[in-house]
RNA sequence: GCGUCGGUGGUGGAGUGGUCUAUCACAACAGACUGUAAAUCUGUCGGCUUCGGCCUUCGAAGGUUCGAAUCCUUCCCGACGCA
């Protein structure tokens, strides 16, 4: 893998950049769709492609367990196995140690809505008791199968080996997607795991890498404290096996939507500059130009095929929920002057009489055209930077789109 | 004409003397969703409301009862059976 910067934007961490795997090149910054079990959720790759998507992002734990990595791997990689023959990353099972875990049956998710932080405190006193699917130990997880029950531990060395197994161009480090709820003792404690986690992922991957086809990132945690994100860029920055580093970096966690901008920029600061950097699960598109402003590369989210399949699509004017009674009767496309294949053939009504009657080709349409817009907006925004016009493109989009 | 069974909120269908504006499902309406336990989940779903309540509902009208969707009478409507 190779990553080139070819333009940096004024006054501030963003930058456009061509970022080269062995699968192709990836214009950077760009969106990454999610296919966690192999699959971008009711789209075939050729949807995926047609969207304008460069790369695809699969998972190590629901791959593990279902269909199985060396199930994978004999069929050639998770490129092969889906039939996406560009550029693909697998995440490492990280966020499953928190969504199956800490946020397993709660209110937590990926961006949280608080802005009192004295409620981001509390949680943590005895929850030990509370159902969930991981359990954290000091050498790895051990995961009770949402599919079976049945119990799997998963260790830095064993997320790697999955990983290498499914094969994919760009892999991450094993790492623990800690809760905005835990308080700063815990968020150490979690910090100090995953670093431990990252080198042995580290050493690991060299172990394996003989023929040098595969990246992996390192993950950059530490909550929404200053000290404890930076301390962590530094650490999985300079952290190094046999003279080896991480190829890139990706930036994880939990947020509050209002301690995302400085918990980015705290850690691009520290980065080293000629490497990609991922933001992980990050994507509405208010985040997409705050996270390339400073200093993003790399996007995945799975806002677009999710609210897709739910039935919110989005518009320049914001999102809309397809099924409102208002749109039964609204013969327009989803939006007029989209080149995607939804808008190109079909009426927001027909769209909407698909959510109703529950027909599959209703999460189908809507997601072709979200991934659409998402990718494309990130492609803009690399176009404006080339154009010198970031700031105004932001503006005005980010006008257009908050208008409702 | 006689007999039997039945008529419950948009629909289906519970409820058979008080805890009933009435279980549940569907439909409808609105909302949520950020490294996918997700084609999922939440809320509303008679009217009014100062959100504490108030008023009106179970084919219709009477009646019994402290109290009726529930019991009785008559009527209306539907299905089936016998003439």
């Amino acid at each position: 893998m190779e990553f080139k910067i070819e333009k940096k934007l004024k006054n501030s961490l963003g930058r456009v950049g061509v970022l080269t795997t062995p699968h192709g090149v990836i214009l950077t910054p760009s969106f990454v769709a999610v296919g966690t079990k192999a699959t971008v959720k009711s789209l075939s790759p050729d949807h995926v492609r047609e969207a304008g998507t460069q790369v695809v992002l699969g998972n190590t734990y629901h791959l593990f367990l279902q269909p199985g990595d060396e199930i994978v791997a004999k069929a050639g990689g998770i490129g092969k196995f889906m039939n996406w023959q560009g550029p693909t990353m697998t995440d490492s099972g990280g966020f499953q140690v928190f969504s199956l875990g800490a946020a397993y049956g709660k209110n937590i998710s990926k961006v949280i809505q608080i802005t009192d932080p004295s409620l981001m405190i509390p949680e943590r006193f005895d929850d030990s008791d509370a159902p969930r699917l991981a359990k954290i130990g000091q050498d790895g997880v051990s995961f009770k199968s949402h599919l079976d029950g049945s119990i799997h531990y998963i260790t830095p060395e064993k997320s790697i080996q999955i990983q290498h197994n499914l094969g994919a161009d760009m892999i991450f480090a094993f790492d623990e997607c800690t809760s905005p709820a835990e308080d700063l003792k815990y968020q150490e404690e979690a910090l100090a795991r995953t670093h431990a986690w990252a080198k042995r992922c580290l050493e690991e991957h060299i172990k394996l890498n003989t023929e040098n086809k595969i990246s992996l990132f390192g993950i950059v945690q530490g909550g929404r404290e200053e000290e404890l994100r930076k301390r962590s860029a530094k650490v999985i920055s300079e952290m190094q096996v046999d003279g080896k580093s991480f190829d890139g970096f990706g930036i994880g966690g939990s947020f509050a939507k209002e301690d995302m901008s400085t918990a980015v920029k705290w850690v691009n600061e520290i980065l080293p500059e000629e490497k990609p950097r991922h933001l992980l699960g990050i994507g509405e598109p208010e985040d997409l130009f705050m996270g390339i402003e400073n200093g993003v590369d790399l996007f995945d989210c799975v806002l677009p095929t999710r609210l897709g399949r739910n039935g919110t699509i989005y518009t320049k004017k914001g999102k809309i929920i397809i099924t409102n009674a208002k749109f039964r009767d609204d013969f327009t496309p989803v939006e007029d002057d989209c080149e995607c294949y939804t808008c190109k053939n079909y009426q927001r009504a027909y769209i909407a009489h698909l959510f109703h009657g529950k027909e599959m080709l209703a999460g189908t349409l809507a997601s072709i055209h979200n991934l659409h817009f998402i990718v494309n907006l990130v492609k803009k925004i690399r176009q404006s930077i080339v154009d010198d016009t970031f700031y105004q493109f932001k503006e005005e989009f980010l006008k257009n789109y908050q208008s409702r």
